[in-house]
DNA sequence: CGAGATACTTGCCAAAGTCAAATAATTATT
DNA sequence: AATAATTATTTGACTTTGGCAAGTATCTCG
């Protein structure tokens, strides 16, 4: 069943990638009315776009052979579409430049290619090309370079969507990384259910981490009594981990309490979730009761732990 | 503003185009290893993929040059890669197809680029190869010719996490597309959790339409007395619409629904759901009640429907 | 039938791109 | 500090790719 899926995504991804190399070939045809080449255009690209990059720096964000390459660059030279200054910290490269006429050549080649995509937005029905975009920026955040420092998350209240996705992340984790079934799931449902119909916005909250927009790691402080809060819900997701999330969220549960008045924290939590113990004890908390119980289709032992405010 | 609005759209198209040149790029470098240039390989594979072409219909199909493709043609010949049967109905053209040799050629090379896209969805977090087939799905619709043909949806039970799947797209599009505030999230989830805590299996059921590993539809049907079954949440996302889903949802209830032994099914919509009014119409069920609301932050007719079994 | 269109072929050629070796500067190692 | 290894770029020699235009044979339509 796995195979099967990853092999439908497979050739789902690959049929993709056919008809997005045929899209592309149409739009580059307009570049055979121009002077450049389709490696040249890009060349020119990214020296409009960044100051004084050395061709190395473009040969590696390029995949270009560094031999063509050059040719490039000393043709760009040649034509007084570029400067070449030397680099005084290492002198084999060069600090590349446009120089106006070469800015002309990209302005007019920028144009003529934002007219083409225009063109092809134009045809798209009200409301598709904002779907576009959408998936497009999905496809570019997913399959872009791991930035090298991780976009940092924000801490966020509910939007639409959001409670689901609490549900969803809660049942298909739990289910994968500790085999819960399908009644965990449904408790969650539940919780999300009884928080959304009846919160008390004074005293009650919750918090969503928030990648560009992409929900990554979720936390819950509801009443429990007057003078105890419960923290719910806490979650991060594989793609937020690392990061320290999961104490964030956590310190800000703990200062929402506080402000509220309540005079402790009690969770409960389960023996094998070690990457929550370790953030709860680190918080503060500590545990005071322990009991094994049968759910979700395990054996498992649950935990209370508390933190007085 | 509009103008605003689409330059920014424009330009996100762009780098979209830049970025996923580059990636194409990367993945068809593996090309170099073998005997076949780009465009070979796209004629070899149209080889592989279809019947008894002729080079006409490759040339229209991939935008090559009629001359070159002749050459890649004779060249496939002379490696004994292909047949070359003249068409009898018209001597000009002849019908291509791969010899065993070829097959075995295209299988390398599809093995090779099979391979390559795995590797690069092994690299994905859990769940991000779905949400990455899924706006391919939604562009490859959106720029396709309208005779694309999707990748088909099978039916299937509940899997972790789908309830929270269900709970987050009626959220978040109901809240896009008709301004639903959380109220509405809250109510689905409910019978979220109400269904996996506690439903018959004998006479209760749910399906998730399913390409590819990602959710892109749902529907329900539960009790509402013995002899009376509820039809409720069907919902199908863009990605998966226009292939007739949501008929095939209801209908797959329908069945279930009188294999159950039930006499009637109902529901309860809101007029504003035109897309899904059609369905019911279509599927024999007939209104039986209207009745202005206020929900959901927004003043709706909801509307009762019925069908016997 | 004849005029055009169509499907493909062929010759010619320039551009695009690869590969390996060379050069000059930098960094690492002993 | 001298030597070795690495890096950024250049150059020469080459192949491949693919565009263009002028053919040839066949088909279609009036």
């Amino acid at each position: 069943m796995p195979q099967q899926d990853s092999d439908g995504q497979i050739s789902a991804v690959r049929s993709f990638n056919r008809f997005y190399t045929r899209k592309l070939g149409v739009l580059d045809q307009q570049l055979l009315k121009t002077p450049f080449s389709l490696s040249e255009a890009r060349v020119l690209y990214e020296l409009a776009n960044g100051e004084n990059l050395a061709a190395k720096e473009i040969g590696i964000e390029l995949g270009l052979d560094p031999g063509y390459l050059s040719r490039i660059v000393q043709n760009f030279d040649e034509n007084g579409l570029i400067t070449r200054k030397p680099l005084p910290s290492d002198r084999r490269q060069y600090q590349l430049s446009l120089t106006a006429k070469g800015r002309q050549a990209f302005a007019k080649l920028d144009r003529s290619s934002h007219d083409d995509v225009a063109a092809m937005l134009a045809t798209l029905p009200r409301g598709d090309s904002e779907r576009l975009i959408g998936a497009m920026a999905v496809i570019e955040r997913l399959l872009g370079a791991p930035s090298v420092s991780p976009r940092p998350a924000i801490l966020r209240g509910l939007r639409p969507g959001d409670m689901g996705w609490v549900v969803q992340s809660h049942g298909s984790l739990y289910a994968s990384e500790y085999g819960f079934d399908s009644s965990f799931e449904g408790l969650v449902a539940e919780i999300a259910a009884k928080f959304l119909s009846s919160y008390d916005a004074s005293r009650e909250r919750c918090w969503i981490a928030d990648v560009d927009g992409a929900q990554v790691g979720s936390i819950f402080l509801v009443r429990h009594t007057d003078d105890v809060a419960k923290l719910r819900l806490l979650l991060v997701d594989p793609a937020g981990r690392g990061q320290g999330l999961g104490r964030r969220l956590v310190a800000e549960c703990v200062a929402f309490g506080r402000q509220c008045g309540y005079r402790k924290i009690t969770l409960w939590t389960q023996s094998i979730l070690v990457a929550a113990r370790r953030i709860y004890q680190d918080a503060g908390f500590v545990q005071v009761a322990t009991e094994p119980h049968r759910s979700f289709g395990q054996s498992l032992i649950g935990e209370t732990w508390e933190r007085e405010l």
